[in-house]
DNA sequence: GCCAACGTTGGC
DNA sequence: GCCAACGTTGGC
């Protein structure tokens, strides 16, 4: 069965529009440094969907992404160290963007990872919660 | 193994 | 730029 997910990621350091324009080859998402963070990515499966949240600037979840490559050791960390990516490419870019401000107010939201764990940065989403944000989203 | 100190993240 | 939340480190 299919799983979602939320990754967030500063613009200035990788932001939607990069994502995009990486195409049907997609990218490797690095830089998860976060023994949580790494368990969500090593749970992520070919075809899970996920959120693309712009964290800092923006807070705001602008697209969703499709897991293309299940985990594998992570090229950017130190040799030795534990961390792993998955490859995930764009996949739809949503109409009205959800602003962090949207989905407090939300009471159904209430529980999302988002709101209760603010600083993780790979996140699950339940399927209630996908199709919530999906609906404020235009999907 | 506890916990204080410190560093980082990210919303405001 | 500030600071709360939280994870990690290191002294004991």
């Amino acid at each position: 069965m299919k799983n979602y997910w939320l990754l967030k990621s500063e613009p200035s350091a990788w932001s939607w529009d990069e994502q995009v324009k990486a195409g049907k080859k997609g990218t490797f998402w690095s830089g998860v440094r976060n023994h949580l963070a790494k368990k969500n990515l090593s749970a992520m499966r070919e075809g899970d969907q996920g959120f693309f949240y712009h964290s800092n600037d923006g807070k705001n979840i602008v697209g969703i992404v499709e897991v293309i490559r299940e985990a594998y050791p992570d090229p950017t960390a130190e040799v030795g160290e534990p961390w792993v990516v998955v490859d995930v490419k764009a996949v739809k870019t949503l109409p009205r963007p959800v602003t962090l401000a949207q989905i407090k107010a939300e009471p159904k939201l209430a529980k999302m990872s988002l709101v209760t764990s603010a600083r993780l940065s790979v996140q699950p989403v339940t399927k209630a919660e996908w199709d919530i944000v999906c609906g404020m989203g235009g999907v």
